[in-house]
DNA sequence: CTTCTTGCAAATAATTTGCACTCCA
DNA sequence: TGGAGTGCAAATTATTTGCAAGAAG
């Protein structure tokens, strides 16, 4: 793999970024540094870096696929359906799961999404609150 | 929600198929029985069922968005990332998680996605005879 | 040099939307 | 009958691909 300076800018806002990004927020960042890099450009070494298992691919509920550096420790999110915060989860109970469907399935295990959804208590009051309204 | 022959015909196909299936896939399957059903309309009404919380909208791996009864037994799914075949996973680990999260968090726990990612055998043996090929 | 990469533009794929018309309640 | 629902075509959004020109080893 040739060393070239997008390649360079691009692995670089991966690895600033605590969060999971997206090709086009990838872009839109380095807009301003390479004002002629092409979007394609950067869609083709995510896509290579993810082949080479070097960042982690992940499709996320919106539908935009983000990519994270796969160093970085694994973890969830447990995520608020009113406002959206996200709380990280480092526990993870799905290494033993993983075990036993390879052994039973005979897949080979690349890896799994999880998310949590519910309601943080600001919003779960707030809700109840406007449920009393309308009645 | 107004009784029609397509949304009926739509919610036959859900509640026909054990896997979730994606919105081209129904129109597909109705194509034969409904020759002037709109693509868009499968759309509008799977989203419409999703947000009346009748079915259960995820969206995979590969970027589409699948939907399936919510029902339905709870269950997760083991897919191929080579050919897309599904597995269900009847054992959901997560209750107890969940449990822990909201006695920590405050949070209200909704529900979660979880799926899990890997290749069958004929595309883990396919997959490695077209590497050494290359070489 | 010569192969790997890039930029650009055009092509897909999945999904959404605007609008006139249709059909259930 | 009136508004919810549909079909069709055009618009979006995220992503992919073909190809000629450019840069890295």
């Amino acid at each position: 793999m040739k060393n070239t300076k997008q390649r360079g800018a691009i692995m670089k806002i991966l690895e600033e970024s605590a969060e999971p990004v997206g090709a086009e927020e990838i872009f839109a960042r380095l807009r301003g540094e390479w004002p002629n890099l092409a979007l394609s450009t950067v869609y083709r070494n995510l896509e290579r870096f993810a082949g080479e298992a070097l960042v982690h691919k992940d499709v996320f509920n919106d539908g935009v696929v983000r990519y994270s550096l796969s160093g970085e420790h694994h973890g969830h999110y447990l995520v608020c359906t009113g406002c959206s915060n996200k709380i990280r989860i480092d526990d993870c109970p799905l290494a033993c799961l993983e075990q036993g469907l390879a052994h039973d399935t005979g897949y080979e295990i690349e890896g799994h999404t999880l998310t949590i959804y519910g309601k943080c208590p600001e919003c779960a009051r707030r809700e109840k609150k406007e449920q009393r309204k309308k009645k």
